[in-house]
DNA sequence: CTGTTAGCGCGTTCAT
DNA sequence: ATGAACGCGCTAACAG
């Protein structure tokens, strides 16, 4: 109960339990409250007993300005939300937004959001966290070669981890990846066991590392099953350009008869591709995606894609940035296998 | 530059401008440099123009934490991310969120994250964010009548406001909303002028109010183009349930020809049904869905859905927390009409 | 109109 | 082992 002394300066109280009221309850020092709670080798043990008492009858939980303001750390991670695109399947924000905010309250730790339309803005965006000291540390998605807001970050000195490699051969980034190589290894293979020797590959333009990557993966399958490499394509990561290469890639004198893709997105334009032209995806031609957004399971036939392990990748991050907090000097990095999910699109038989 | 003075008690000094530093630099005190920012009526011109200047000059932006500690007002929202599911579409969570953060921006406010898997965890986050002081106001997602979380956050007096209604005609709630009564009304018309007379609804079961809501859109048109009002099911938000849902509609001696459901879930389970059954959606039988959701712009056909205006509702949102954080009474409500987007599965023609 | 004082809640330093 | 002083950065209240 909080006592009647008349307020002067300051702000109005607002009823919140503080540590000053535990320790009254408890009879000790404020000081010794906090050396209870941080410093629990720094306090007799029925003291600490006393006060942790205290604490828990009173229901007190530390006001994380003042601890921000004294430490000068927040406890926050930022992270960017950014606009998502109709014409692409879903950008897995909400699961990987969810997963990672677990991890991170699983460290003591928030997710706070900032939200930029491209990359420019989004660095203003992280200096404007930074310079109001509202945060420790940052997590980015879709880290690529020569990206400049890993520059912008080293340059303000701030801890960070990216989903994504920067394929600069950098060992002084904290990062976490899917290995969209072994992806694209086992997806290929996956096809060629349901007899397809035709197998081709919509991906990304070269100028995309992770394209590159995935590309590498569906070659690499190809030549260890002794299949022609020539069948692919590079698109930008959009339904209508899947739709498209997949014509293309239908039209030739010795058409493929299953196609991998870099993305759902683009899998589903191919899987459009073939309706217009009165084929099945799946008995006629197989089709294979990645990520496993949720349109994947939802579409008819169901799209056999790769599932990216993002709760694994959010751990990863946070245990990453967590490490860089707490002064590492050697950054995490991981890599990890998708896993592939098979539904109608892939399969002969009946489609599930 | 700081001055070089020895550093004793207190966390050591991290190089970020501080007001003692502009005030400095401006030859004024920092209180005169605190009110040219936030109360510029008190402060001279030609005073206010130099101490300006020199917040340009040297970068300053004010310290979060302390200026919480101080105000009491952290200038966050909080907001809870949920799991996604599989055999559901996506929650819009990633351009809800996005839209969010942007019209927080706009008010000077960020997103601060918390996760919880049911509403027990959750009204359990929103004590702990509000018992550290780190969050103003909350806005809720999925309101529902009875919703114990309305009933907790009213019991810790917080600012908060709700995507979806209470649906208990409770005229103190902060609420935004979807009309989807609206939105059925308009999707089963647009089915019925490409001819359809057997239009059927697959809805949520009665317990939900947004169901019923829905449901009523559909009953209304059906009741105004006099129309059967029978052909209805009432099922779990599962593509399974819409799979299921389907087939039996098709079964009646009197099949329906036009299906219009209560999310994009559903409806791509009714499609999914449509196709087992060698039914084309769109030239056979009409579908419609509810949310717009990427899946339904990437299977094919694409599904004819209704787009809720997200950015509208996130606005509208922070508008009502910022008000209710300002101390207004009357509590912002408001109910926002979809847009029908429409898509082959509801063309008799060639699909786009 | 401007400067001084005081304190928001916490944790480190120092003294006991 | 415990308590007192001090300051993180900011702003309301007051005095000049």
């Amino acid at each position: 109960m909080p006592e009647d002394r008349p307020h002067t300066r300051g702000p109005v109280p607002h009823g919140h339990v503080t540590l000053a009221d535990v320790a009254r309850h408890a009879g000790v020092s404020a000081q010794s409250v906090s050396n209870a709670l941080n410093n629990p080798a720094r306090v007799a043990p029925q003291t600490r007993e006393r006060i942790l008492a205290a604490v828990d009858e009173l229901g007190y939980l530390p006001n994380r300005s003042a601890r921000a303001l004294r430490n000068q750390r927040s406890r926050l991670i930022g992270v960017r939300v950014e606009a998502s695109r109709d014409d692409r399947a879903a950008l897995l924000l909400d699961q990987f937004l969810h997963a990672l905010a677990e991890s991170a309250s699983a460290n003591g730790c928030h997710l706070i959001l900032c939200q930029a339309d491209d990359e420019v803005e989004e660095v203003a965006a992280y200096r404007e966290l930074l310079g109001t000291t509202s945060v420790d540390a940052f997590v980015l998605t879709g880290a690529h070669a020569g990206d400049a807001r890993v520059a912008a970050l080293r340059d303000l000195r701030v801890p960070f981890a990216t989903f994504g490699r920067s394929w600069d051969g950098d060992t002084d980034l904290a990062w976490t990846d899917v290995d969209g190589r072994h992806g694209l290894y086992v997806a290929t293979s996956h096809v060629a066991a349901q007899g397809h020797r035709r197998i081709a590959h919509v991906g990304w333009p070269g100028s995309s590392d992770t394209g590159r990557d995935r590309l590498a993966g569906w070659v690499e399958a190809c030549k260890d099953l002794s299949l022609d490499t020539d069948l692919h394509a590079e698109v930008a990561d959009d339904f209508e350009e899947g739709r498209r290469a997949a014509h293309q890639l239908l039209d030739l004198a010795e058409p493929a008869t299953a196609i991998t893709c870099a993305s759902d997105t683009l899998a589903l334009g191919v899987c459009r591709a073939l309706a217009e032209r009165g084929l099945r995806a799946g008995p006629d031609v197989a089709v294979t995606g990645f990520d496993n957004s949720p349109a994947a399971a939802l579409s008819t036939p169901g799209l056999t894609s790769l599932r990216q392990p993002l709760e694994q990748v959010a751990h990863d991050l946070v245990t990453a940035v967590e490490a860089l907090v707490n002064g590492a000097t050697e950054p995490h990095q991981s890599l990890l296998r998708p896993e592939l999910v098979v539904r109608g699109s892939s399969l002969r038989g009946p489609t599930d």
